[in-house]
DNA sequence: GAGCACTGC
């Protein structure tokens, strides 16, 4: 493909008029204001600013970055790299005093202040608490673009509302490090210490702001201390659910980054729908819950429908408005949002139109239970270049793409390709490189930087390195990079306009890994990469028709997943029937019923459907379902080997703890290497042996692995998950006596397999006499994946922990087993 | 002969 046939002219600058207006509005009061590097420069010289995570929907005005380093992280990085950083934005204190510590938090939260002040949502303040003012529950639905500060400033605006007066908000993000980052950020704006550093002031109460999340839960528990604000994985919100049907312990919930429709969200939705405005039998809970509903999309309507449905005084509501005077406004103000936006008209009417309750003693019961409001955003322009002619060789397109634009395009700036997986990504980083030693002295070098999410973390963290002098970057990624990680110093976004997802097929029992067109939003998602810094270009590597042709929306996940985790959730907090259980998407009939069968199978569920206790117990195990029914099949005093079994499951819950080699070379040294590790039974007994022989190790397990080729980061996990899931045990009082600890290893093997097998009942092949492996449920042809230690083995019959589809049906996680174990088992289990 | 991205007491 020649560089000529990629348009460049009209067709492209159209578009952005489309969709993009705001954003040649902002352009010319943007550069002016805020992320101007004076401002930058000045917050610099102060002493007590630290590089902290910057939260990657929600800039501040000023990013907290020495521009010396360019490194500007994204809500997400490493766990590890924000532990290393003192909390809350201060250094080290040298007055240890805690009035000290104090004052000084108070002063660098004044520091801060100002800049909260430029963030484009504080002129919003004053609504977004007036639309949450009544003595009944009230839902908000909060749109903003990126950029707009709703993730850090909300939370606060809300803190002093009447209603919240000594309640604590809980705000929910999808990712770890987006909580741990955006809990660190918003207690230093707020001047008060961090989690399990506030001990309480003696009299007075400290405020303070926590946050949860898996393993590191660091919310203090001082009686002096009132938790304001908690930041919590979406996960972690679901578990206190479990326990604390009502959420007493919050006044308020906000539920963030709702477009990307994790399971996590749609599931929390539902059951903050049913807590809100669930049947009418009565108050549930003292105080009536708020809930914000934050997103950075336009779909207003099918949320604000979802709550409204749920809504049982929603007629009153209706008729309500219909009577009131201001009707138009409230009703007309949104309306008019949402159709400015849809309709691409720049200045339709915004706030000038909006009443602002708190200048109006009527308007407080004006404001229904369900009402949005939309926040605009802060981003550069970014101009849109589609292919003339659709390519049949996205890697090829790519490949001259960001040739062109390094030879036109001055430094700096650098490109980021968004690709499928690893295999694109390596052949292209051959490629460019290759291509690379050819190119003009004059032109400045590339220096190629690969980013996915199975890449070790230290070749991940290159890519917010500052690149030699005279240098590009091109950073090659997967998905990664489109809600994960921020990039910094990009310019030019490559979108290969593909991705690859992960959908289960309830019928199979299959997971299918295929590469997809992506959506409408996750195309815009991928070209506002290119504008986080200054202007830039997106270069499509597909046609304007392509684009118009794609989904709006990326599929959400609750309708390609396997549903049996989500309807144990559902069944442990009381919902009998689930079909009726309010989904945003509710998944087809077939895909809940054949969750309802696993269950089943699993004991978690009797014939009448309704949990067990066994169900009970597997529903409060941070685990899917399959695992924790091993765990408690291990569990059996007989059986005894619930310790070697959470060894194995942990190692499940992690990504691949043996680490991927490139070469032949290296892959036959790592198998060599490994040769001791592993063990003829197949997979799950060679991870067993793996974390038995990194326990044994206590001078350097860090060497250890590397010798071994075992990825130490996943080691870490592993160990991590083993501790909380022994410790669960024994809280739950699921024992381990460890007389059976001493039988012949022959036999405990067996007992291990077998164990195992409880859970992957549905995961059974047999070995047919053309040499391929059939499933015994579903007659269908199953590959041993090459990464198995029992790949191009034949053994009588194989169990698998993972079945999963990419170019042919792979079983991955694979062991050998016995044909008489399954009869015993499919006879007890009622298949 | 091959591995999208997240998450959970």
């Amino acid at each position: 493909m020649s560089p000529e046939s990629i348009q460049n002219g009209d067709s492209a600058s159209k578009s952005i008029d489309q969709r993009g207006m705001k954003r040649k509005r902002l352009q010319s009061q943007e550069h002016g204001s805020g992320e101007s590097s004076t401002v930058n420069g000045e917050l610099r010289k102060e002493p007590s600013t630290e590089p902290s995570p910057r939260d990657d929907q929600d800039d501040y005005p000023v990013g907290n970055f020495s521009p010396d380093t360019k490194l500007r992280l994204g809500k997400s990085i490493s766990i590890r790299d924000l532990e290393n950083r003192p909390h809350g934005g201060v250094q080290a204190s040298q007055d240890t005093s805690t009035n000290g510590r104090l004052r000084q938090l108070r002063s660098q939260a004044t520091i801060l202040r100002k800049f909260r002040q430029q963030l484009p949502i504080w002129p919003s303040s004053s609504t977004i608490r007036s639309f949450l003012q009544s003595d009944r529950p009230q839902v908000l639905i909060l749109t903003g673009e990126t950029g707009s500060g709703k993730s850090t400033q909300v939370p606060q605006f809300l803190l002093s509302e009447r209603w919240c007066r000594n309640g604590c908000i809980a705000v929910t993000e999808p990712r770890r490090v987006a909580a741990i980052g955006l809990a660190k950020r918003v207690g230093s704006e707020m001047g008060v210490r961090l989690g399990k550093e506030a001990k309480g002031l003696g009299k007075r109460q400290e405020d303070s702001v926590g946050w949860s999340v898996r393993l590191d839960n660091n919310v203090s528990r001082a009686r002096g201390v009132r938790t304001r604000i908690k930041y919590l994985t979406e996960g972690m919100l679901l578990r206190e659910l479990l326990r604390d049907p009502y959420l007493e312990s919050y006044a308020a919930v906000i539920v963030d980054e709702v477009h990307e429709r994790s399971i996590g969200v749609d599931l929390l939705l539902g059951f903050l729908r049913l807590l809100l405005f669930g049947e009418g039998d009565g108050p549930k809970r003292k105080n009536p819950l708020k809930l914000v509903v934050m997103s950075a999309t336009t779909n207003v309507e099918s949320l604000k429908e979802f709550f409204s449905e749920g809504c049982p005084d929603r007629k009153a509501l209706v008729e309500q408005i219909s009577t009131e005077e201001a009707e138009g406004e409230w009703e007309g103000f949104s309306d008019a949002e949402s159709e400015a936006f849809a309709s691409k008209k720049p200045d339709a009417p915004k706030k000038a139109h909006v009443a602002h309750p708190q200048d109006n003693k009527l308007a407080k019961a004006q404001v229904g239970p369900v009402s949005s409001y939309h926040v605009e955003g802060r981003q550069y322009p970014v101009k849109i270049v589609y292919l003339n002619e659709p390519t049949q060789d996205f890697v090829e397109s790519a490949l001259s793409q960001i040739f062109e634009i390094h030879r036109k395009e001055p430094l700096p700036g650098d490109i980021l390709v968004f690709l499928t997986g690893q295999d694109t990504i390596e052949s292209l980083e051959r490629l460019i490189n290759q291509c690379a030693q050819e190119l003009d002295r004059k032109l400045p070098r590339v220096l190629t930087l690969p980013l996915f999410a199975a890449l070790p973390q230290a070749a991940q963290q290159r890519v917010f390195e500052r690149p030699p002098s005279f240098t590009r970057k091109v950073i090659l990624s997967t998905n990664l990079a489109e809600t994960s990680i921020t990039v910094p110093g990009v310019r030019y976004v490559v979108d290969s306009g593909k991705v690859k997802v992960k959908q289960y097929r309830s019928r199979l029992g299959l997971d299918s890994l295929l590469v997809k067109p992506i959506s409408r939003s996750s195309s815009i998602q991928r070209q506002g990469r290119a504008g986080r810094e200054a202007p830039g270009i997106c270069y499509r590597l597909y046609t304007e028709p392509d684009f118009l042709q794609m989904e709006n929306e990326t599929m959400p996940e609750i309708l390609r997943s396997d549903l049996s985790g989500s309807v144990l959730s559902m069944k442990a907090c009381g919902i009998s029937d689930v079909a009726e259980f309010p989904l945003l998407s509710p998944p087809p009939r077939d895909a809940l019923e054949k969750a309802l069968i696993h269950l089943l199978q699993l004991g978690a569920l009797n014939d009448s459907g309704d949990i067990t206790e066994v169900g009970k117990q597997m529903s409060k195990m941070p685990l899917s379902p399959n695992l924790a029914r091993i765990i408690i099949e291990a569990s059996q005093p007989e059986l005894d080997c619930l310790e070697d079994v959470i060894d194995i499951i942990a190692c499940l819950s992690v990504e691949n703890i043996f680490i991927n080699v490139v070469s032949d070379e290296k892959r036959e040294q790592a198998h060599e290497a490994r040769q001791n590790l592993y063990r003829r039974e197949g997979d799950h007994l060679t991870m067993l042996a793996t974390v038995q022989a990194y326990l044994s190790e206590h001078s350097n397990r860090k060497a250890w692995a590397e010798k071994y080729f075992v990825s130490h980061r996943a080691m870490q996990s592993v160990m991590d998950i083993r501790k909380q899931l022994l410790a669960q045990c024994v809280q739950m009082g699921l024992s381990s006596n460890s007389s059976f600890q001493n039988s012949e290893p022959e036999k405990r093997t067996v007992t291990i397999l077998r164990c195992l097998l409880k859970g992957f009942m549905g995961n059974i092949a047999r070995l047919m006499p053309d040499g391929s492996y059939r499933t015994i449920l579903g007659n269908q042809t199953v590959a041993i994946h090459p990464s198995s230690v029992l790949f191009s083995k034949k053994v009588e019959a194989i169990m698998f922990s993972e079945f999963v589809f990419t170019n042919k049906s792979y079983a991955r996680g694979v062991s050998s087993i016995q044909m008489d174990w399954i009869g015993e088992l499919l006879a007890g289990s009622g298949i």
